[in-house]
RNA sequence: GGCCCGUUGGUCAAUCGGUUAAGACGCUUCCCUUUCACGGAAGAAUGAGGGGUUCGAUUCCCCUACGGGCUACCA
């Protein structure tokens, strides 16, 4: 065979937003193609226009970009074999329907939907299952069981009609999967599947076939739904001449719910705890919104990096994957065979794994622009400085999963308390604490340098005169500055907030808990 | 119902006939530690069942069970 420039395409339906079952088949068939320098195409298959949904092609684009994908050619990027949209190729499509009721593998179908479900009726009725194929198509109404003359008549006085493909009676197909190897099926069980709608658009059995050679693809991913009706698109291909250009399938296994049953679908949304969309998706028909990845807080790369790992793995101990690192390793042979269910905790574990990853000053940056938002700092607040917030996100990154979560956990960073654990406090204090806390204060106040390690030593010195064991007063000195008893390191924690905002909180809290202080003129 | 695909711990999974059956998430315990985490160490937990083939099966074949998909003028 000779060689061609591996192609793939990503060919949604635009009937909503995308799931992360498909965004994972765009990234299989991205990570192939870039893999093998070669194209990664997006198509969009429109062709049921009772299913279109305003929006969803927007958010197709939108989710692939977020997520890194990028697309060569296509819907929104054009391209030589433009268009790409499969209802403004409408024209293209009948050609070939048409050529395959002369060369005798299709035909003109009159049967309308009604007929037909009245037919599926009766068989159920029956306990059999209606199909139109080699043992029925002879008893429907169509042009192998009217006459030349009379199909004419009813093309030409505007008869609705179809063309469905003509499965021949009894053979063995046969085709090699990417990811099963061989596959085979009976003719006998693949019905004669509607090629073009009445309303002239194509379906996707005939439309993905066509472009797919037209625009020269190599390599067609897609998910293991489409296995049942693969040989009826092997037959296509042959009956078109197109052995040769037909590409490699590449079925893959679907995701299921974590809970047990069933494929992820779309309309799961919300319901099971997790987002099933990239991004946050609303309904423009019911106004309903569903979550998205992207504004849980979520890194494109940690959301990438987990849909990989769902039903690939590299055949190392790697978990933690770049696109790039991904494109180097990725392999169809290393795709297992089973649906994989998807687990929203590990999902979370990739997001930390970014998140340690993330440079400092990246983190601070972003961190900046919220507290600026949030509250009303003024430009000079030292609290907006770069060294600052970059000390802040360095005790905050190892204690949250996401950057989001920085704020609402590290509040006391950035403004005093004015609430305190007053529990942990009225377990832990006792009244001859107080001179303990006025010396150190005192002694940090002397601080040179304002340092953590110095500040631990001085707190560890003091206490040992008071004779006290640091771990008495430790957890006190930590409520007083925070209000919590969980939190960042302490001492770090002192060193950021300053030697005056220490001195300053610590005196607060004694005023804010109507602790008492010892006096100063008092004997000891 | 019919057809197709699949089946290794709770989940993701490695193994391509011979292993003490990896690793990760989650869980438990311990260490570190002022806390919460991070990190480190350890632990519990797996080849659906039954037949073959073979000196030897998780690995190859068959049957059963179970799971999933498809069965539209939807994709």
């Amino acid at each position: 065979m000779i060689e061609r420039k591996v192609r793939t395409r990503f060919a949604p339906s635009p009937t909503g937003p995308l799931h992360m079952g498909g965004v994972r088949t765009a990234l299989y068939a991205y990570l192939f193609a870039k893999q093998h320098g070669g194209d990664f195409l997006l198509r969009i298959e429109d062709t049921d226009q009772n299913r279109f949904v305003p929006g969803a092609e927007e958010y197709i684009i939108e989710s692939l970009n977020w997520c890194g994908i990028k697309i060569d050619e296509g819907v929104s990027v054009g391209g030589k074999f433009a268009p790409y949209r499969q209802s403004e190729r409408k024209e293209i499509y009948r050609k070939y329907a048409e050529q395959l009721v002369q060369s005798g593998h299709a035909y003109y179908a009159f049967d309308t939907s009604a007929e037909l479900d009245a037919m599926r009726k009766q068989a159920e009725a029956a306990k059999n299952a209606f199909s139109y194929d080699s043992t029925s198509r002879m008893k429907m109404n169509n042009s192998l069981t009217v006459s030349k003359e009379e199909t004419e008549r009813k093309i030409s006085s505007g008869e609705h009609y179809v063309i469905r493909l003509k499965v021949p009676e009894g053979t063995e197909i046969k085709f090699t999967d990417i990811i099963r190897g061989e596959v085979s099926f009976n003719s006998n069980l693949v019905d004669d599947k509607v090629l073009l709608k009445s309303d002239g658009m194509p379906t996707y059995h005939l439309a993905h076939i066509v472009d797919d050679v037209l625009m020269e693809i190599t390599h067609a991913v897609r998910g293991e739904e489409w296995l049942p009706s693969a040989p009826a698109h092997i037959l296509i291909y042959s009956f078109l001449g197109w052995e040769t250009q037909m590409p490699q399938y590449a079925h893959l296994p679907l995701l299921l719910k974590p809970d047990g049953n069933g494929k992820l679908s779309k309309r799961d949304g919300d319901k099971l705890g997790f987002p099933v969309f990239p991004l946050e998706w609303k309904d423009p028909a019911t106004g309903e919104t569903s979550s998205g990845y992207r504004e849980k807080g979520y890194y494109p790369e940690a959301f990438v990096n987990m849909l990989a790992f769902l039903g690939w793995n590299p055949g190392s101990e790697q978990e933690i994957f770049s696109m790039d690192e991904l494109i180097e390793k990725f392999s169809f042979a290393h795709v297992h065979k089973a649906g994989a269910r998807f687990d929203p905790e590990k999902t979370k574990w990739f997001n930390e794994q970014w998140l340690h990853r993330k440079p400092d000053a990246e983190l601070a940056s972003r961190l900046m622009a919220t507290l600026k938002n949030q509250f009303q700092f003024s430009d000079d607040d030292r609290r907006l400085s770069e060294s600052f917030l970059i000390k802040c996100v360095q005790l905050l990154k190892v204690r949250t999963q996401f950057e989001n979560e920085f704020i609402e956990k590290g509040k006391y960073l950035f403004i005093a308390p004015t609430q305190y654990d007053e529990q942990a406090i009225s377990k832990k204090w006792k009244p001859e604490f107080a001179t303990f806390f006025q010396q150190l204060a005192d002694a940090l106040s002397n601080l040179q340098s304002f340092v953590s390690s110095e500040i631990e030593s001085c707190f560890k010195e003091v206490a040992a005169k008071n004779n006290f064991k640091p771990g008495e007063v430790l957890q006190l000195f930590r409520i007083f500055l925070s209000g919590q008893s969980a939190g960042v390191d302490l001492f770090p924690m002192a060193e950021v907030l300053g030697k005056e905002e220490v001195i300053a909180r610590q005196n607060e809290a004694f005023l804010n808990l109507k602790l008492q202080t010892p006096n100063r003129d008092g004997n000891h």
